[in-house]
RNA sequence: UGUCCUGUGGUGUAAUUGGCAACACGUCUGAUUCUGGAUCAGAAGAGUUCAGGUUCGAAACCUGACAGGACAACCA
């Protein structure tokens, strides 16, 4: 563990800096906060985390790492409403799987409630936060818009002994929901519309998850976020661009809390957008709700934990986070970065085996009835210290229909009647005859073999132009193979005003095959191990097995050069 | 008719802070190969959104356009 995060620091250093970094640089050659270097990840329990929080996980912790700072977890819990244990605990679990460590600096937003409303009451004492008695629609006309100035309360003036005795009864309850809010006195004339005497405080009437009924009313997200990395004496608070505009207000409150040079400072980046996918929770709320997808963890979705069942690394997932980079374009990353990731890291890593997806039958007519030969294979010919396994060849086999083609095309060239192919690590074969039904399928190829080709060489130096993977039909193990495409059919699915994103959804992203049949080696294999079906791409066992029934999902295919 | 942010090959990022645009993905050639994978060698593809300006010299600095994005939740 610790040899894999040496060498992906070592890794990390020889890339450019990013904008954060040479700002971090900055700072300590400035000397600021006293060479310290601190950050947060702070995930609002809301949802479950996916590849745009990835790239922030590795970003944050790498960053505080590669400086030797430290980084806390947060959870940003300040709405009741949407929050839920549930979540919390998917993404503790998320952060870990990534490689990331809190230590003990687990925190809650929530932890802070007492401070906060503390901070208030002294925001309050010195005429900077007033009880807002309107509607949320006064209050909002008021605000005016951004090209027009906003208008002052009629609360504005309260005096602050009034306001605190009005804050106290919000607090023990006296007042509905609706009925009042807590706002900062600010400029109702910026033209920045979070500076128009944002709310620091609404009323809500909510069981929180961690601290039950003792609050009715909760801090907004600006109001707490900047004050709890003061207090965890966060260094630099990196966020995605959306909050750009709010980093005046996220200062302002700091200005008020400010006793010492410390002082965090909050630096925005633009969020990860990949094509083909949504990116959003809102979005994924809404596929999982609907029922588009089989739950936050199906293999088709963005999530970490989709990811992590799809059959992605951790370790290709920081590779993906390093290679997006840092910046505040506002772009689109291809999926082809994404897949070419996964596929580096287990060609490497990955233990090949073969199985046939699509099989069909062949008999190879001059092989002994009833013998069994155990050929060597090689486990992966990326990593000698792997190995070798033995294979069983038999007279009854099965081949991937797509590599027989009974009239061929120029260009194809695998098995067809009269050609001779390999068969990986056993024999050579030609194929003599085809077997039809009634209805003109292909249902079986009849085959011989040369014998002296045994393990895929002919001693006359004879050569094939094709090599197929095959199983031998008496000895495979029978699977379920899933296998995926993209969710959405349209690069950037919910890039159109006039057009709903479900419009949208890919018909063919799931494709369900009964009828797999792998080698025997897969036998004992356990959930999340990682292979290669050789010729066919990376596969993982799904969570969905049983001891009856394997499950694979295809994590991505093999690049494919039949398209040449 | 506002404020802020961003414009570099198809895509994502660099350019040691002003010194003749680099890397990766993708694409395309070959070579090699018991995976049409991998590997190796190579190619095409931007003159940095545009127009001015400063400078011996600008992707970078200035001015002005243009384009895209963010901001008007008692969400984060």
């Amino acid at each position: 563990m610790v040899e894999i995060d040496n060498i992906s620091l070592d890794q990390e250093q020889k890339l450019p800096k990013n904008f954060i970094q040479q700002q971090i640089v900055d700072d300590l050659a400035e000397g600021k906060n006293e060479g310290r270097i601190h950050t947060r990840f702070p995930p609002e329990p809301n949802g479950y985390l996916h590849i745009g929080h990835a790239k922030s996980i590795c970003l944050n912790f790498g960053t505080a790492k590669k400086y030797g700072g430290l980084t806390n977890l947060r959870f940003d819990d300040t709405n009741p409403a949407k929050e839920d244990t549930e979540y919390v605990d998917s993404i503790m679990e998320d952060v870990r799987w990534l490689g990331f460590d809190w230590d003990d600096r687990l925190y809650y937003a929530s932890d802070y409630f007492e401070k906060l409303y503390d901070f208030a009451v002294q925001l309050i004492k010195e005429g900077k936060a007033y009880v807002d008695f309107q509607s949320q629609e006064v209050i909002s006309e008021q605000k005016g818009v951004p090209t027009r100035p906003g208008i002052d309360s009629p609360y504005r003036d309260t005096p602050p002994e009034e306001n605190l005795e009005l804050f106290a009864k919000m607090k023990s309850g006296f007042y509905n929901e609706g009925d009042c809010v807590l706002r900062a006195k600010i400029d109702m004339s910026s033209p920045n519309m979070h500076m128009r005497d944002p709310l620091m405080y609404r009323i809500l009437k909510q069981p929180h998850h961690r601290t039950g009924d003792i609050w009715c009313i909760y801090p907004m997200y600006d109001y707490a976020h900047g004050q709890c990395d003061y207090w965890e004496g966060i260094t630099h608070s990196i966020c995605t661009l959306e909050f750009e505009v709010h980093r005046p207000l996220y200062d302002w409150f700091v200005d008020q809390l400010q006793d010492s040079d410390y002082r965090p400072r909050q630096i925005e980046f633009s969020r990860l957008n990949i094509s083909y996918t949504v990116m959003s929770k809102r979005r994924l709320l809404q596929l999982v709700k609907e029922g588009y997808v089989n739950g936050w963890d199906d293999p088709r979705m963005p999530t970490i934990c989709g990811l992590r069942r799809r059959g992605y690394s951790p370790e290709s997932m920081r590779a993906f986070s390093d290679m997006v980079g840092i910046t505040k374009v506002d772009g689109v990353t291809d999926v082809a970065v994404l897949e070419y990731c996964i596929r580096e890291d287990l060609n490497k890593r990955a233990q090949r085996v073969m199985g046939v997806i699509d099989p069909l039958k062949i008999v190879i007519t001059n092989y002994p009835e009833g013998q069994v030969e155990l050929l060597d294979a090689i486990n992966n010919p990326e990593d000698e210290s792997m190995g070798k396994r033995k294979v069983p060849f038999s007279r009854e086999l099965y081949i991937e229909r797509e590599d027989f083609m009974e009239n061929p095309t120029n260009k194809f060239y695998r098995l067809s009647v009269g050609r001779e192919v390999r068969l990986r690590y056993s024999y050579f074969i030609r194929c003599t005859e085809i077997i039809k039904n009634s209805n003109d399928e292909i249902i079986e190829l009849h085959c011989t073999y040369d014998p002296e080709t045994r393990g895929g060489n002919s001693p006359d130096g004879r050569k094939v132009k094709a090599t197929l993977h095959w199983v031998a039909l008496a000895q495979a193990v029978k699977a379920e193979v899933r296998l995926y495409d993209r969710l959405f059919t349209d690069a950037d699915p919910g890039g159109h005003k006039d057009k709903d994103l479900l419009e949208f959804l890919n018909p063919d992203s799931l494709k369900v095959l009964k009828e797999c049949y792998i080698e025997p080696f897969v036998k004992d294999a356990k959930v999340l191990d990682s292979f290669q079906f050789e010729r066919l791409g990376y596969f993982n066992v799904d969570p969905d097995s049983t001891s009856e029934q394997l499950v694979f999902n295809r994590i991505v295919s093999l690049k494919d050069g039949c398209k040449k």
